[in-house]
DNA sequence: CACAATTCAATTGCGTGCAACTGAATGACG
DNA sequence: CGTCATTCAGTTGCACGCAATTGAATTGTG
């Protein structure tokens, strides 16, 4: 038998490890699919939403994927070796570096058109399924950032007197 | 408008992407509540695999991780070195090594029995949905696994024609 | 018993992901 | 107009996560 406390131990594990597990099974799948097109699976959703929007600034790039300059710097980088991107500094704000697909870039997605559909067989879901799981992962990553804003300013975050930190 | 191949790379993107952004936000929220205890969120989640059973080989922990060496061998240097943990060769089989807790790392324990309500209440979800989600994420991590088995020996998943490759 | 195949941990190399910092460019304010 | 704060990309440092390799120990087989 177990106190209250070993089964919240319990259940806590089961959630964050099965997110954890289910998004390096992700992962994995996509590794294998991608390898094919050169691509790593972060540079994809990249990939993905510059063939969707053509032409971002970093910036940009990073609130769609929620990825900072520290992580999409490198990435581009790559993508540039790679002959896919061009970055080039804006010429109305010096600080802004646009990014834009190659004719390389744009041909890519030719190819890439196949994967979605090799991932949707790989998973055995159907596409309603696939829509609830995505809408309740959304709630989730909604709250969770909510309360990690919540908990960065200080320690707890019971106590929500988190205003009035400054000079 | 957009034709078919247009909606699927666009909801392709919506799952995995929600699944990648949802694993971390999660880290993030770990990452905050466990700077107190000194402890990664993959930290975390090998002592609480050590706290339920105790005493394990490197390998039963990857097994239960779904980590290999690779990954563990330096994370569990890492708790060594913060004292939480002994690693010691196995007199019956001198290729396994046994991880241990140290007094120090059981102590631990207590202090971590709060992180789970801390990140049950971040999530603002019940029991029940959490229970709910926790099944499908594994049914897909068991379906995505089952994927890359079969993709894995050569290039096409849909011919399954992937035995007989010993020499 | 000898020899080959297997198992296990560790290491190396690469690509994220994030915090912290740097440095340049821009904007705000007196 | 000049200073100060803010914004933006880039870099550094650290910790995974995984493929591939290494090397030692064990097991299986003849």
């Amino acid at each position: 038998m177990n106190t209250p406390d070993d089964d919240w131990l319990r259940l806590d594990q089961q959630i964050c490890f099965s997110l954890h597990a289910a998004s390096r099974a992700f992962n994995g799948v996509y590794r294998g699919i991608l390898k094919g097109l050169g691509l790593t699976y972060p540079q994809y959703l990249v990939m993905l939403v510059l063939w969707e929007h053509g032409e971002l600034p970093v910036k940009k790039l990073g609130e769609h994927l929620r990825l900072d300059s520290g992580t999409l710097s490198p990435l581009l980088k790559r993508l540039e070796a790679a002959g896919l991107v061009r970055r080039e500094r804006s010429a109305r704000d010096e600080r802004s570096v646009e990014v834009r697909l190659t004719e390389e870039g744009v041909a890519l997605r030719g190819r890439a058109l196949q994967v979605p559909r090799r991932i949707a067989s790989s998973t055995g879901f159907g596409a309603e399924e696939i829509r609830t799981l995505r809408a309740r992962l959304d709630e989730l990553t909604t709250a969770l950032d909510a309360a990690a804003a919540l908990a960065e300013p200080q320690g707890g975050p019971s106590t929500a007197a988190a205003a009035a930190e400054r000079p």
